[in-house]
DNA sequence: ACCTCCATACGTATTTATACTTACAACGTT
DNA sequence: AACGTTGTAAGTATAAATACGTATGGAGGT
């Protein structure tokens, strides 16, 4: 934190980098900032530059921040990648983090936060914006939602499995060397269960309930 | 972070609070220490407490966690759960992320990385451990896997919605008033480009590629 | 010992789904 | 103008699923 950290700063537009350059002129810790105007100038800039931090706008003409990203994560491991996007939403910041940035920051955000973000990850920590987390959040309360315990049992459970698997009765029965009707009567018992109407509402209810996964 | 930091120990371990007390004490903050040994001695110490932060453990007797990070974080906003575990499951850190955890630290860390998350939630940040944020990531890379394009024609894409519902290819055909027979056929269609068997398989092959959700 | 739940099994009947076939009008492309 | 795709429709046949029954042995709890 005492040393001064190499910055580069990928984005198309000129007036954002040059603002975030003087904003970073004044930040608490000494910074030399370097740019690039793309995703390929940016990996044919960082051989001799070998910047600590990469500030990375997602949306950007002739290389997005996410192809970026992921070449220069796999190229420069030691480098941190904090992604800058005008838009918290979820299929970009999910590509991003796969991609491989350790920060995520929206761009209407202070700029204490990117201060922060720029400190976090030269401290070898991560940040995310609290409406990224919020949302990170959001999207596995969606999917916590869904887990819930059955009433079913072991049995029923397996066959349940068996008809997500796209076996029938019959190849149920084989499998499990009870007689088809049992598997009949099984499979009666479990839409009854389950309330569901045909063996759609059967497979609906299986993944929503764990017992098949996608 | 120059002030004093009131924290709150809840873990049911009298050995493991007493040797994270005492690296708290070395900390580069200052913190006055607390303790709980579960959720709901934690709970109704809070009151006269107020603590800044808490340190909570997730699996404990009494009340677990997850629990007590829920109730904590409705009744008192403002105080930050940092959760301690011993593994980085899935089920464990989405819900406590769920209950308003702002942080979440793997017991097998070192002590350095409680001391970067206490001065992260200090300051308003969250921090995640890295384990756990691959985590997010790898949960994140599996969600994004399965959106992919189909060469199903609208109509097609229409009935395989529709059969998810539950419907039958009678109900579907009154839907959308067409012959019974032409139902029919659209769903063989469809089965043959979807390489699916039966309605499990449809199923399945339409939530994946985000014809129907769940 | 009694009772409930579970897994097993069978009978019968109806409804749906699956499979293979042909046909044709509308539309766009080459 | 010929061709491919789409959406429509229909015939025939078999396989599978759905919907009612009933029944029995065993495991577990009261």
């Amino acid at each position: 934190m005492n040393n001064e950290i190499k910055l580069l700063l990928v984005d198309d537009h000129d007036l954002f980098r040059e603002g975030l350059k003087f904003l970073l002129g004044s930040a608490e810790f000494k910074a030399v900032i370097y740019e690039s105007v793309n995703g390929v100038e940016a990996l044919s800039a960082i051989p001799e530059i070998l910047p600590d931090i990469i500030l990375m706008d997602i949306d950007m003409p002739v290389m997005n921040g996410i192809e970026a990203t992921r070449k220069i994560a796999t190229k420069y491991p030691d480098i941190k990648v904090i992604a800058l996007s005008m838009y918290g939403d979820e299929c970009y910041y999910s590509e991003m983090i796969e991609a491989g940035a350790v920060g995520f920051l929206l761009k209407n955000s202070k700029f204490a936060e990117v201060e922060k973000a720029v400190k976090a990850v030269a401290d070898g920590r991560n940040y995310f914006s609290p409406e990224i987390l919020e949302s990170i959040v959001g999207s596995m309360c969606k999917k916590r939602k869904i887990v819930a315990q059955t009433d079913l049992t072991d049995r029923e459970t397996e066959i349940l499995y068996n008809i997500c698997r796209g076996l029938s009765n019959n190849e149920i029965s084989d499998l499990l060397n009870i007689s088809k009707r049992t598997v009949d009567k099984h499979r009666e018992n479990i839409m009854l269960k389950t309330s569901s109407k045909n063996t759609a509402g059967l497979v609906i209810y299986a993944i929503k309930h764990n017992i098949f996964e996608l």
